[in-house]
DNA sequence: TTATAAACGCAACAATGTTGCATAATTGTA
DNA sequence: TACAATTATGCAACATTGTTGCGTTTATAA
């Protein structure tokens, strides 16, 4: 069994993905440890948090991988079935949306693992500026 | 107003999307255009055939940008809502999956433009092999 | 306090995608 | 059919994102 360390670096880490409302990219997250530790360890941090289900995974529409922290979805199996992410085009930022609860018609020789239920758009935020 | 020329790299481009059964990245197209064409152009014609609505863009999971033809979503706006991307673990290969029509609750001063709806697990393909 | 395995830094690499610019090719029109 | 206009291409160079190997440092259990 393999030995979980809790360094600077990973608090660091997981506390600004804890914070932020939106789910962040590593260049985001890396812009904010400033210099504590390189940006190799960042990937690795997240790569570990993300085993240890503390954060999770989401694809933007335009292919960038972001993290964010697993706070409403507790479940096993780390499914997402009622959760939903939108991606501001203008911003693009990615904002978890939860009591999305989705009813899939997928053939049964199909074994699902996980979904990913991505809505593109424009938020609230960036609404406001005409 | 630009002219749209049909160039044979794009015919070429276009066949091959439509001809495989599932949506394919740059780096798939361009290994079976047979150097036609720098990889560029292939990036180049990938944006114009968007831009045309005669394909479209899906982001498989794990970040890489897929291109599928739209057959079956014909309708303005290019939404997908009735329509899933299977996302294979194993052989990484990524199945459109029609109707599938999904109710969404999102709050109302979010304007939605696309929704991504994408489903990982394992492919019958890969399901055979044990 | 110390041994040990986990975590780190650095350098180098790999994959994917983008941009600028000179050249080539397609298409409407004369 | 030839020409002009402008779209499309090739090439080189760059940017971003993510990965790997390896020697060194550090957190934690005993």
């Amino acid at each position: 069994m393999a030995i979980i360390r809790n360094t600077i670096a990973k608090k660091t880490v997981f506390e600004i993905i804890q914070l932020n409302k939106t789910a962040m990219s590593q260049t985001e997250i890396f812009a904010m440890v400033n210099n504590i530790c390189d940006r190799v360890t960042v990937y690795r941090i997240l790569e570990r948090l993300v085993k240890e289900m503390k954060i999770h995974k989401i694809v933007n529409v335009n292919g960038v991988i972001n993290y964010a922290p697993c706070n409403s979805c507790e479940h096993e199996q780390h499914l997402h079935h009622d959760h939903l992410h939108f991606s501001c085009t203008t911003c693009k930022k990615l904002t978890c949306i939860a009591d999305n609860h989705i009813e899939l018609n997928i053939p049964s020789n199909y074994q699902v693992a996980e979904v990913f239920l991505t809505v593109s758009g424009i938020c609230p935020n960036c609404l406001i500026i005409p």
